[in-house]
RNA sequence: GCCGCGGUAGUAUAGCCCGGUCAAGUAUGCGGGCCUUUCGAGCCCGUGACCCGGGUUCAAAUCCCGGCCGCGGCACCA
């Protein structure tokens, strides 16, 4: 190399950064490992439908789906709702999630729940209890961990086939109850991880107590999410399973299953955990969050946790946490998303396609002299692109202006008002109405004046608009004025307040609006 | 404590498997300029990183060893 001439070195350089450019094109996703052998590449998506999901599980869901289009394979839907007791489903939560995955344009070719396959988990039991490579344990917790953590076998592991098949049966019959016995696959007693040994493949929950939404108290024995997945994901013909990394260990345990009944393991891809700057993931810190301090919080969708539902909320587009994730890729390292970052994005998104209004904060009232009532302004949505236009009529020229543009019309004797007319301050009155002189229309004046360009609202039809604003993790509610086109917008849409930032309306009443603040 | 994984600019990511295209790419942030009826968008310029220490090698972000730091798992949860 160092033998090169120069000319030969660039030379070299630009044939490499060729071909660097056509490797980027077809990229996108790194390509998925181990492809060859599957004859179709499946991928899942399988939420517990205990509560809504949050970024995380968007990442699992949004990648595997990707990767399925990328092949041109098969993306399933699975509800692992296996747990009546301790993570008892939300029976909104499956309908709930269905929404999210939808707004964020995933479409799923097939769609199972748990709780509705439990003859297909009792039939392979049966048929691991058969082969000898499970059992029934009726130990108690504590012996049997006692037993394990010193490498030793529980008196039940060595029984005949037989005995534990009867004691199966009596489980289903209703002979056991609540942590007499459990069900588990026969591994590796000396594995350097304890957890990997024997682990538990069906538990018993008393239904009459817990009972599941879907099936009430028709199921007593439950399998545990190892146990359902690993038997889901070979019946679902999955070829490739993307989840999070603390699932590393459970690809360990379910491989002994697949073993005994000859399948093939499906190619696993963990990855870190993402979440956002100053946002709260944790569902269970949610859920515990909202049991306990309802006050506090907006609902579920609270602005401040990293939901999709909340985030939606906050006018975060499907688009941009699409863009996010993708960037994220498939790496094992826990990220943390700066809020910036997402804002960035989301603007660029947004920009092209949200109506520009007018909301103006701490209101000082201005008198107009030397202006023709009635008045009629036309200003359109958007500067570029069609997104329509508003009228504002007054019959006597008064307007709204911040407070913060009080001082720029005070210190440079002028400002103007966006698209309408460049006025001069004259003076303040007592009562903090401000009278100012009608100076020109054209926008060249302003510039040469070097005048402020603000937002302005008509006194006469101004309404009242409500901004709740997450900051430093609390709730903000700024009350301000607004134009009255905002009351014909639709409840959900995105707008730019001009010079305020972006946000969503959240709701819209007879003379007034709530909206939720995105970002700057 | 035990087992496992990882550490590239403020943030996120590419490169690491197969050592020289890397005087490290991209996005965002930050600084400056241009443009523009927003403090928004766009365009241009600049800024800034291979955790530390050894080793192997002509050559290390890339391979090996040690340290430090971060994270995950150690359920009859998923």
């Amino acid at each position: 190399m160092n033998a090169l001439s120069i000319e030969e070195v660039k030379k070299l350089i630009d044939e490499y950064g060729i071909a660097e450019g056509k490797k980027e094109e077809v990229k996108g996703l790194p390509p998925l490992p181990n492809t060859e052998g599957w004859k179709v590449i499946v991928t899942r998506f399988a939420p517990n439908p205990d509560f809504v999901i949050h970024l995380g599980n968007a990442r699992a869901a949004l990648l595997s789906y990707e990767y399925a289009r990328l092949y041109n394979g098969r993306f399933v839907l699975r509800f692992e709702d296996t747990d009546p007791r301790i993570k008892r489903p939300l029976p909104e939560a499956y309908e709930l999630i269905r929404e999210d995955l939808k707004w964020l344009s995933i479409r799923w070719d097939e769609e199972y729940i748990q709780s509705l396959r439990m003859e297909l988990y009792y039939g392979t039991a049966k048929k691991l209890l058969e082969i000898g490579a499970a059992y029934v344990d009726l130990c108690s917790p504590d012996t049997f961990r006692e037993l394990r953590n010193l490498g030793k076998a529980c008196p039940h592991r060595d029984e005949d086939p037989s005995i534990s098949l009867e004691r199966f049966e009596k489980i289903l019959m209703g002979e056991y109850g609540e942590g007499e016995a459990v069900i588990r696959i026969k591994t590796d007693l000396s594995h350097t991880d304890p957890a990997v040994r024997d682990w538990v493949m069906f538990r018993i929950i008393d239904t009459t107590k817990y009972p599941h939404p879907l099936t009430g108290d028709r199921y007593r024995l439950w399998p545990t999410y190892n146990f359902a997945a690993a038997v889901d994901d070979h019946f679902m013909g999955v070829s490739h399973v993307l989840r999070g990394r603390e699932h590393t260990l459970n690809t360990l345990k379910q491989q002994y299953l697949y073993r005994y009944l000859g399948w093939r393991y499906p190619e696993v891809l963990n990855f870190g955990r993402v979440g956002i700057e100053g946002f709260i993931l944790s569902k269970s810190w949610i859920k515990t969050q909202l049991k306990d301090n309802p006050e506090k919080f907006m609902g579920f969708d609270d602005i401040r946790f990293a939901t999709l539902s909340s985030l939606r909320r906050r006018g975060i587009a499907p688009e941009t946490i699409k863009q996010i994730i993708m960037e994220l890729g498939v790496r094992g390292v826990d990220a943390k998303i700066s809020w910036a970052n997402i804002s960035a994005v989301n603007r660029k998104t947004l920009d092209p396609r949200s109506k520009r209004v007018f909301i103006v904060c701490n209101p000082i009232k201005v008198i107009i002299r030397g202006l023709e009532a009635p008045l009629k302004v036309v200003i359109p949505f958007h500067p570029t692109n069609d997104l329509g236009s508003r009228a504002f009529t007054m019959s006597r020229p008064e307007v709204y202006i911040s407070k913060d543009d009080l001082q720029h019309l005070v210190r440079t004797g002028c400002i103007r008002l966006m698209e309408f007319a460049n006025i001069r301050y004259i003076n303040t009155a007592s009562d903090g109405i401000v009278e100012a002189e009608y100076l020109s229309k054209g926008l060249e004046d302003a510039k040469k004046l070097g005048a402020q360009i603000v937002q302005w609202v008509p006194v006469e039809s101004a309404i009242k608009v409500v901004i709740h604003r997450a900051h430093n993790g609390k709730l903000k509610r700024m009350v301000c004025i607004g134009e009255n086109s905002l009351l014909e917008l639709q409840q959900g849409e995105i707008i730019q307040m001009v010079r305020l930032g972006f946000g969503r309306i959240d709701r819209i009443k007879r003379d007034s609006i709530t909206v939720v603040y995105s970002h700057e």
